[in-house]
DNA sequence: GCCCAGGAGCATA
DNA sequence: TATGCTCATGGG
């Protein structure tokens, strides 16, 4: 069984430095992709509107396709709405169509609203990062969504976990009920954080790479296992071939 | 037409 | 604690 380390090793190999979190306030800058991504850059002062773009991102990212993700995102810069304070004053109503695009536009739209609320309260406080605790108990923020505004807005040493995430490593080892069962997300952050060195840039990497492996070859079905960077290693393809 | 996407909240048991 | 349901657009 390959440990989590190796496994960031062979994806950075085969996918190369990914550069998340895309700032759209900063694409088409040096360094910076058309899509607002910054492979490679990592001494990153956001602002505080660029960390705000991200934990709008990271909301409207929930079980959802980050093409129209980015397409809300760029409306909402394109009329200067991408803020706390307009989020707070904006009907319900009329932030929900700015958002359409990302689906689930009524509840995260409700999502949008109480999180911004938190960080308009806590205002200069924003330089430095909440606790997991504090955004786990706003509504609309869970375990995935509060561990990548940590990481991804705040810069913490915090791994992300993700449906991707659990879906490789079930299959690596192949856990089923008969392997002591499937990963959980506190059980697989955990592995995680015991085998990766304790570093912003790798952990901003490792998670950026599983959805890139995800959606290129770990796939729900229809696996692409034949040109699979892992599958030397891998316990489901050996048992499913 | 079907399936999936960088989840979370809630009801039910 | 553990499933099952709901939310919803856009691309393959």
């Amino acid at each position: 069984m390959m440990n989590s380390y190796n496994v960031y090793q062979r994806l950075l190999i085969a996918y190369g430095v990914q550069g998340w979190w895309p700032l759209l306030q900063r694409n088409s800058r040096p360094g910076y992709t058309q899509e607002g991504y910054h492979p490679g850059v990592y001494s990153l002062e956001l602002t505080p509107n660029e960390r705000f773009e991200i934990i709008t991102g990271a909301i409207l990212t929930q079980n959802t396709n980050w093409a129209n993700v980015r397409r809300s995102l760029t409306t909402l810069l394109e009329n200067c709405h991408l803020g706390p304070e307009f989020f707070c004053a904006a009907e319900h109503i009329d932030l929900a169509a700015l958002i359409r695009s990302s689906g689930y536009y009524n509840q995260k739209a409700k999502k949008l609203k109480t999180t911004a609320g938190f960080f308009l309260a806590r205002g200069a406080a924003n330089e430095t990062p909440p606790s997991r605790k504090e955004l786990l108990a706003i509504w609309g923020i869970g375990p995935e969504t509060a561990d990548s505004i940590l990481l991804y807005a705040f810069n913490q040493p915090v791994c992300v976990v993700d449906a991707y995430s659990m879906r490789i490593f079930n299959r690596l080892e192949n856990r089923g009920s008969s392997e002591g069962g499937e990963w959980t997300y506190m059980g697989l952050q955990a592995k995680f954080k015991a085998e990766l060195p304790v570093d912003v840039e790798v952990y901003n990497e490792f998670h950026a790479l599983l959805v890139e492996h995800g959606k290129r070859y770990c796939t729900s079905k229809n696996q692409k296992c034949f040109k699979c960077p892992l599958k030397s290693e891998c316990r489901f393809l050996a048992q499913n071939s």
